[in-house]
DNA sequence: GCATTTCCCTAAAGGCTTTAGGCAAATGGG
DNA sequence: CCCATTTGCCTAAAGCCTTTAGGGAAATGC
């Protein structure tokens, strides 16, 4: 009998992919099976439970968004370097969108705090060194950031925004636009 | 043997129920029954499938949103409009996670037309009446609003913002007051 | 009072998750 | 090179969920 030559780490891989072709919610251990075809319970050397696949999946995009943003943010300031972290989630959300789903799971503290998760907020903070801002609402702003880069690209993904003109894209450019001007223009308390 | 007075109405909205209070992965046919002291079997009369149920829980929370929205925004405008709006998401949000949970899936076209869906886009623009803006800024602001408003709560719920000052309460009256002078000074194409 | 409709039941098939235990393939020391 | 150990994938089985088919009893109405 000739091996699969399975591991952790290509089994959450391959997981990622059937995530992003059939959908997060159609990702299960027993499809993930088939696609190696290999028996179910095989899986279960590699992977603990259902969930710890998804948690891989999860902690697998978080970096590799976060290695993305990195390389986006690299060199750029102000509001170039806001357009490209927001690109960055956008454009990942539409390569990926089993893994961008995976990665807005809720993860036990632990496991968040190991995550690369914690790089996306000082990518965030990051960005803000662009404009005046001083805590505490830098802090305002960044999350600020995060709700409208996450909810733009889930409404957006998730049909929102379809069967209504303007395009998006036009949307997105302006939304940056705004963002941006408010950025330099934060209101005082 | 004494009936258990089933309807789909009731039906959905036990399902309702046991979402905000299990959460609504935990949300199962099976699970619903149990609750009425039923056999599976017999909800299948009353909703088509799974799906048919999480479905209807989904208009359930749409229509309650738009009805809370319409009353919170009758004799208000401008920021006061503006976070009037904010806080019905925010509020039910945190009330029925399960129910705002449903009311993220993605509606087949046809349902989404039918549904309170399009009452939400008429309330947010509704809100920029308070404000100076023309189309296609206008669609943009309105894609804008709903970005942050449903990033915010999504990620606030999701546990996003926790062990991190300031509190949340602080930064969601702050963010509301940079989406009001944004929209006041919406930067020029 | 009886026929019809409505409602909930039993039964059963099929899929997913997870655990337990087994055999065969790879690995490596003697 | 051989044999022992480790490793990897398998079979088997239990438990829970979904969904459909068909039956019997309660409610309804003529």
């Amino acid at each position: 009998m000739v091996r699969a030559g399975l591991t952790t780490e290509r089994v959450v891989r391959a997981g990622a992919e059937l995530a992003d072709e059939a959908g997060f919610d159609q990702l299960t251990v027993s499809a993930l099976a088939r696609r190696f075809d290999v028996k179910v319970a095989s899986l279960y050397s590699h992977v603990k439970s259902s969930q710890d696949l998804k948690t891989g999946i999860a902690l697998l995009a978080l970096e590799e968004l976060a290695d993305r943003g990195d390389a986006a943010l690299a060199g750029r300031a102000g509001k170039d370097a806001l357009a490209a972290l927001g690109n960055v989630y956008r454009d990942y959300a539409r390569e990926h969108p089993g893994r961008y789903a995976a990665a807005q799971l809720r993860l036990d503290p632990a496991t968040a705090a190991a995550s690369a998760g914690v790089r996306h907020a000082r990518m965030t903070r990051a960005i803000l060194r662009g404009y005046d801002l001083t805590e505490p609402d830098q802090t305002h702003a960044v999350r600020l950031l995060g709700s409208v880069f996450h909810g733009y690209v889930t409404l957006e993904l998730g049909g929102g925004f379809d069967h209504s003109a303007p395009d998006t894209q036009e949307t997105w450019t302006r939304v940056l636009d705004a963002l941006d001007a408010l950025l330099r223009n934060w209101p005082a308390t």
